[in-house]
Parts: structure tokens; sequence; C-alpha cells
DNA sequence: GTCTATATTATGATAGAC
DNA sequence: GTCTATCATAATATAGAC
């Protein structure tokens, strides 16, 4: 048990380790920005942090080992917002809208990760076990969510499905890329496509609506 | 007016010329779908052609110059089928949902190019104006085809509008996006995404009730 | 943990012979 | 319209000195 407890000299070597990781993957990050998620390299980030290529290899075996960091760190970060947001509000369809629309604020104002997450265009990069594991969570969030809003009444039953889950996400990745390829320079908000979001989950409510207790009102969108 | 009845040495030697040109386009379609829309090279298109890469500048003058004719045969093929499944349909919203699934089914047998005309990969490429002209053309076939549903009494008079438009396209980019991304290997039809898209449509409808004719019924989800 | 030097490979593009 | 040769530049990655 020798060094276990507050050993400083390495400690503060540690942390300092720690925040040249971090400064690298801020780097990475504001590269892919400006050059798209594609045009990461390397080379790139050294230049910007005033170091020699080689040195990187010191933090990062490779850049794919970067760009699953970056992922990683993403996933976290996304699924940290989203509880946040969601515990602010009422529970189910509340929390669920909340949730997803911190989701879409926060990939908006981090485009570039944003992109590596959800859209995949780095053919050559697949993300690690660990660092896809957030998503898992991530989904079992909004399906309890889903699921207490059927349980408050406020969506049909079948609205606590794997399809359900399917059709919301899609609504949101909808608006994301329409918002970032059209309007890349507005944040979530602003522009023709995110402020169309509240409706949206207006027609989702619509296509799960709660049995009418007696008569069989609600239009069947299904 | 030399030469402009049928010339048939110099009409043999465009024809073949063009045929390269259409082979090089073909060629880069193959690479982008392999190698991803930013993985396009000039050499990996020579290669393939059996060339070597000076060749390709006699066809095109620049990398971004094949992206650009990419990007306008891309327009016009899709533009194409809109047109044709809109033509096949009946009037409206039948004819706006056969186009849009049309568009669809377009788009994931042509992943790539659709990619970069609706994604926007490549941060360097900026489609040139003629490149860009057909799809302001197939905005104006959809933006008929709502008008025609509000005519004929299918939609209600909002749905005649530039947000409905985008909500539609919004809709469809949505299911695109979720299909590319996460089931890669799949075309039209086949999944947990595109499945859902007449749904998606009985949404829109939903939407955009039709005044009813005296009493005020329709979910209005607006 | 930083550097220099280097290996290896690739790119887009041009000049000029044939 | 094809080629060879070349330019200028860039990339990932490794070896080894300090």
């Amino acid at each position: 048990m020798a060094q276990t407890d507050t050993p400083p000299r390495s400690d503060r070597r540690a942390r300092r380790r720690q925040e040249t990781i971090e400064e690298i993957l801020d780097i990475a990050e504001d590269v892919m920005t400006e050059e798209g998620v594609n045009g990461l390299s390397l080379a790139e980030v050294a230049r910007r942090l005033g170091v020699q290529p080689p040195s990187i290899y010191k933090y990062f075996p490779s850049l794919m080992a970067i760009y699953d960091s970056l992922f990683l760190r993403g996933q976290l970060e996304h699924l940290d917002v989203m509880r946040q947001a969601m515990a602010g509000a009422e529970c189910g369809l509340g929390a669920l809208t909340a949730g997803l629309e911190a989701s879409g604020r926060w990939a908006l104002a981090n485009r570039a990760i944003a992109q590596l997450m959800f859209w995949r265009p780095v053919p050559s990069f697949a993300p690690s076990a660990e660092a896809f594991a957030p998503s898992v969570e991530m989904v079992a969030l909004q399906r309890a969510a889903m699921a207490e809003a059927v349980c408050a009444g406020q969506l049909g039953p079948e609205a606590d499905s794997d399809e359900a889950i399917c059709l919301v996400s899609t609504l949101l990745v909808g608006v994301l890329s329409q918002s970032m390829a059209n309007e890349p320079d507005l944040e979530w908000g602003q522009g023709r496509f995110t402020p169309t979001f509240p409706k949206l989950m207006k027609l989702l409510v619509a296509a799960y609506p709660r049995p009418a207790s007696g008569s069989k009102s609600g239009s069947d969108v299904r």
C-alpha cells in the first residue's frame, strides 16, 4: 500500500498529464470544427499545441485513439447534459421534451463531436465498446421517460416501445441534420429548422394518444 | 453553319470523351461509397480507370470540379426520379408522398452522392450555382404538390407554406440520417427507420388538418 | 517527455516529351 | 490525350538522442 496516500510528486505529474490530454482533445475538437470531422490530423494538433508530432504519441497511441477519446468524452458530456435537463423537468413527457431539447442544443453547440457520434462520417473509425457504452444508458433514460409518460397518462401505451424511441430520435436527428447542413452558423432555436422541434413533439403526442376513457376519440395516425 | 450537321469524326471523339467523363464520375462515386465522401482522391480514380493521375486533368480541371459534376449529376438524377414518381401518382398528397418516398429510395441507393448533396460533408467544397440549380426546381415541385393537396382539400391551407416544406424535408432527412448512420447496409424499406416514413407522413397530415366544414374537429397540433 | 531525423506513403497539380 | 518526371506538400508513425 505504499504510495497510495497522496504521493505529491507523481500526483502532480499525473494531473499535468491529464491536463495535456484534455488540451489535446480540445484542440482536436477545434480542428474538426474548422476542417470537418475528417480533417482531423495529428500533425495539425501538434502544430497548435506548439509541439512536434511525435510528442502526441506520448499521450495517444494513434489518431484513431484520439477519435475514440473524443467519442467517449462526447458521449459522457451529452449523457450528463441530458440527465440534468431531464432531472430539472417534470416526470414523463416534460422530462422527455426537456432532455431532447437539451440534446439538440448540445449537438449544435458541439457539432463536430455530435457528427462524430451520430453521423459516423469517418469510415475508418469505429468506436470502442467502452466509448459506446454511455449511449446505451442514454437510450435507457429516454425509454424510462416515455414509460413514465405512459404511466402518467400523457401518452398511449404504444409509446413505451422501441418503435417510439426510433421515432423520437428520428425527429431530433432530422432537425439537427437540416440545421447543420443548411444553417451551419446558427445555434439551437434559430433558423428555419430547430424552432419546429416543439411542433414535432406535439406531433409525437398526437401519434400516441392516450386511450380516451370511454369514447374512441383521438386521431389515430399509426 | 459548317460542321453543324453530323460531322462524323469530331462527333465520335466528343462522344468518346463524354463516355470517359461519365466513367470517371462513376468511379468517383464508387470510391466515395467505399472510402467515404471525403475519401475521394484523383489518384484513386486514376488507378481504377487504369490511367496515370495527370490524365484526369484532361477531363476535369481539379478535384473540386469532379465533386461539382457529381453534385450536378446527382441533382439532375434525383430531380428526375422525383418527377417521375410524382407523375405516376395521383395529384396532391399522393404525388407528394410518392415523390418523397422515391427521393428516399434514391438517396439510400446513392448514399455517397446523397450525402454530398444534402449533408455537405466536404467543408472545402461548395457547389457552383449551376450545380445547385436543380435543387430549386425540386423544392418547387414539392411546393406545387402541397398546394394541390390544399386545393383538393387533403390538407389545410397552412400546408401551402415554407414552414410545411421545411417540416416535410426534415422528416425525410431524419429517416435517411438515421438509416445511413445506423444501418449502413440496408436499403429503403428495410430496418428500423425507413419503414416509419409512412407513419411520419400521416403525422404531417394530422399537423395540417383540413378545416372541417361546419364543426371544429381535427386535432390541432400546430 | 521532448526533440531531430527518418521511413513510408500519399496527395493535388504542372511541365513537357511523344 | 497519354505518358514520365517532378514539385510541393502533407500525412502517420517509429527510432533513438537528450
